[in-house]
DNA sequence: ATGGCAATGTTTCATTGA
């Protein structure tokens, strides 16, 4: 099974590009985030020329979450739960669904938009209550993937310095990223070797993506016994060099059957 | 200290993102 998560900052526009990548990237399981659309908006009948059935939840202008399923590998998706049971919210960033012997669940976390205010408050709040959810048994493995807005460590962050303190890299969000993990899950990118200065976003503005000044906040978080079976994860900044492009990266992770420990 | 860039709907600006 191949995985991947991309935040597409808007799927009207995207598109073109997601069927690209997905004509070259085959993957299995491709989660998106930010597809800005209602969901009578969903361009279902593009992505299932394609091979692929689609489950998402989404709202006009902001947010929005989708999980993309290769027909002839992944099988259909089930029990499709879109938001976080123990939390209500209008705001459209959970969907999760069962793949392949997987519960995969599709994250867009709050960004937070500055230390102290309303919105960081919130994502704080969000945060805590998915780690709720999680903690509860699952049936299947789960995979948490997504954009989390949440740079794990100093080395997920071109200028620690900068950064220090700042919204995406804070502790209180750091603590909570690493109370996702404590529910016992493994960060995949960090199961390999990785290049140095690994970053999965980069600002529109300041030529940052040539500069490479970038976070490293989209992640693909899997169930520890899944480990084992991980057999790579990479950013593919490919798409990020072309005309229009999102200012997110896709992130992707090849998880062997389990067969194949 | 501030804005830079991109997408959206409320469109010729304001809001949000990160």
């Amino acid at each position: 099974m191949k995985l991947a998560t991309w935040n597409v900052n808007s799927l009207k526009v995207r598109l073109p590009q997601v069927l690209d990548w997905l004509h070259a990237n085959p993957v299995d399981v491709l989660a998106l985030q930010e597809t800005k659309l209602r969901d009578e908006q969903f361009p279902h009948a593009e992505i299932a020329a394609i091979g692929y059935e689609s489950v998402f939840a989404g709202q006009p202008t902001y947010n929005g979450v989708a999980i993309l399923a290769r027909r002839d590998t992944a099988g259909p998706p089930a029990n499709v739960v879109a938001g976080n049971p123990l939390f209500p919210d209008d705001h459209k960033r959970l969907i999760s669904a069962d793949l392949g012997g997987l519960r995969v669940v599709c994250a867009y976390f709050p960004n937070g938009q500055a230390v102290g205010s309303d919105k960081y408050a919130y994502k704080l709040r969000w945060m805590d209550a998915l780690a709720d959810w999680l903690a509860q048994p699952s049936p299947l493995p789960v995979v948490l993937l997504g954009d989390f807005n949440v740079a794990p460590e100093d080395r997920d962050v071109h200028d620690p310095q900068a950064w220090a303190g700042q919204v995406l890299c804070s502790v209180a969000e750091r603590e909570r990223f690493a109370k996702l993990i404590g529910l016992g899950f493994v960060d995949a990118f960090r199961l390999f070797e990785q290049p140095p200065r690994s970053f999965s976003w980069w600002d529109y503005r300041q030529l940052a993506f040539r500069r490479n000044a970038g976070l490293r906040i989209d992640h693909i978080l899997v169930a520890h016994p899944l480990a084992p079976r991980v057999r790579a994860c990479t950013i593919d900044r490919e798409p990020r060099k072309r005309e229009q492009p999102s200012d997110h990266a896709p992130v992707i992770a090849e998880i062997a059957s389990a067969g194949e420990a």
